[in-house]
DNA sequence: CAAAAAACTTAATGTAGATTAATAAAACAC
DNA sequence: GTGTTTTATTAATCTACATTAAGTTTTTTG
């Protein structure tokens, strides 16, 4: 398993030697190449993911058929479809890696027995959620009280790395808009 | 403390008495009259707020000083600003009663201790969060796909009593758009 | 219950960003 | 390294919704 998680986790919650190791009993770690996905639409979404190295896109088609990025996932996030997760129903969304990703997985019949054995990492998971819904909401602010070009460059200058590192059409499906907007600001000036 | 709030937590875990008592220990039960705030920016988020009645509103003000909703908070659902509450740094939102209500109040600086005294609440806290956040995410993708018109009609086909309680301006910001186009949009056609 | 404040409606005008379509440049595959 | 697919650019036209502003209805308050 990475350290990579072990080191996430004691951002929230100190776990003894005895713990990491029964983590290590549950958890697994996958690899994907580009545009491999993880989950498709349609299939149950058993598993959660961190993302130890690349980025991962959650997707959906809208009916028009246009594929819109609900979410990019990089080094340090955890995602899942978490209805269809906790539903055992098939997911409305995918989960698609958009460069070459590592991640540690955690399987949905597995969880709640690491749950009961290291009861800490409840309050890791709480602590997690608590900063991504938090995060969530604040994306909803900002796509209400910023213009699309404001957005843009806002979210360029926070994290300049990302923007060089996701293709254009992605990163305009994330912020909401189309990829020749896009392109038509970046003309204008970096 | 109302049985409002244990039989939302009996829902995702399953406490004894003993257990019980001890929650009631830690909560408080408040009233909030209209248009009363329970946080206001500026203000360190000091509490977690469960509806037990009425409806909350979340909302901070962007540059041109329009109040933005950012969430609306109805029976059975919890609120607050986990950036301040975590960091104990001042908010930058408001949360305000829209209509009287009545509130299951846990606070900061209590949390921890009644965590530690009754674990199971630390998963029924993350469960919720997991709701919280996947709706979160909904509505993120529900605002990039549908037309404002869709929006509306949509939000007011799922939650129809909702749409009634609450004034019609502050239902047109938490959807993203004017009241002026709301009020054109319902005079179509209902 | 009268006056003031708050909330809602209607209509004219304006604009950010979508759509379409065609071309160009990268990235990929054999 | 040449052909094919994927991604990015540019420009003309179009539209959903914002803005402004004036008037109306509803709610609140003393």
């Amino acid at each position: 398993m990475s350290q990579k998680l072990i080191a996430h986790i004691k951002r929230f919650v100190q776990l003894t030697d005895e713990e990491k190791k029964i983590l290590e009993d549950y958890v697994q770690t996958e690899q994907y190449g580009k545009k491999e996905h993880l989950l498709e639409a349609g299939e149950v979404c058993s598993k959660k993911y961190f993302v130890v190295n690349g980025i991962l896109r959650m997707y959906n088609l809208n009916e028009k058929g246009v594929e819109q990025v609900i979410h990019f996932a990089i080094e340090g996030w955890w995602v899942t479809d978490f209805f269809s997760y906790n539903s055992g129903k098939p997911s409305r969304v995918s989960l698609q890696a958009v460069e070459e990703a590592e991640v540690t997985v955690i399987d949905a019949s597995l969880e709640n027995e690491l749950l009961a054995k290291v009861p800490k990492l409840e309050s890791y998971f709480r602590q997690v959620l608590e900063r991504a819904y938090a995060a969530s909401l604040m994306r909803t602010h900002y796509i209400f009280n910023l213009s699309a070009e404001e957005r843009y460059r806002s979210f360029a200058a926070t994290y300049p790395d990302f923007v060089q590192r996701v293709p254009q059409y992605l990163l305009a499906s994330y912020l909401g808009f189309t990829p020749e907007f896009l392109s038509k600001v970046r003309a204008k000036k970096e």
